[in-house]
DNA sequence: CCGTATCCAACTAGATACTG
DNA sequence: CAGTATCTAGTTGGATACGG
């Protein structure tokens, strides 16, 4: 609560009183960062997989279904080890091992996590009507 | 609750129990679906915006402050109209008037948005000190 | 006023090859 | 095993000009 000030009301009410303020609009409250963080493709796979626990480079790359590159795994760890979310263990050994782990910041996150899941998960059904409705409208259906 | 199954146990201990899990990992419960919606350059701010109340287009591009183009604004409004998240209302007047609010949808959004921020000023100070402790290191600095 | 169309710059991500 | 380097393709976002 150092930076920036946030306040909610209800949100069901249509609008009129303000939901979300904040004394540096610019920045948004700091969503921003979280979400340049979350918004890459990778970071939040790489979250909820290290959520269950310690993993090394490989074993990470096998569980991320998308299929992602070294490359990518490389970048995603390191943005989020520089972050602090994750702790990366190195063990001089031959071959090489590397382990990662999420730290109490990062299991912190995986809360966030969940809520979005949540959210997604309850409106999906609700958002893929929405689509429905709007991509087979008859494209002049712009009146009130 | 239809898709995806989601679990969590509390993410303070360091790792061992699953925190989340999914029945269908691919799509990450869904999360992804959340973030490509949130995690594009403008969403978020619209979303903030419109939370107070109705706004014409005009207005809405005028109160974000990173500037926004009419382009961008026009695109944003557009996918967040699409997936039921914002109304859209066309008066047909000289010069033409068109109001943007939120749905109930798009209000409920504002929840997780104030989690974010909150996550996010909660943590900022911690994220900045990460950071600079890990720009600072002298790049052999991986050992255990 | 409220857009759409076009062009362009920047960033992200994938594939591939090579190293300690 | 765990990366780094390089090259390239695809996407996003900004600037600008024009249309209803």
């Amino acid at each position: 609560m150092s930076a920036g000030h946030t306040a909610v009301t209800t949100p069901g009410a249509s609008a009129g009183e303000p939901v979300i303020s904040c004394e540096t609009p610019q920045d948004e409250c700091g969503v921003r960062d979280v979400l340049d963080r979350l918004g890459d493709k990778w970071s939040v796979y790489v979250v909820v997989e290290l959520a269950s626990g310690v993993l090394r480079f490989k074993e990470l790359q096998r569980r991320i279904h998308g299929g992602i590159s070294q490359r990518m795994l490389t970048l995603t760890v390191r943005r989020l080890e520089r972050d602090g979310l994750v702790k990366r263990t190195v063990y001089p050994t031959i071959p090489p091992q590397v382990e990662y782990e999420l730290t109490e910041m990062g299991h912190s996150l995986t809360h966030l996590v969940k809520s979005l899941a949540d959210w997604s998960i309850a409106h999906r059904p609700a958002i893929a009507e929405a689509r429905e409705a709007y991509d087979a409208r008859p494209a002049e259906d712009v009146r009130t």
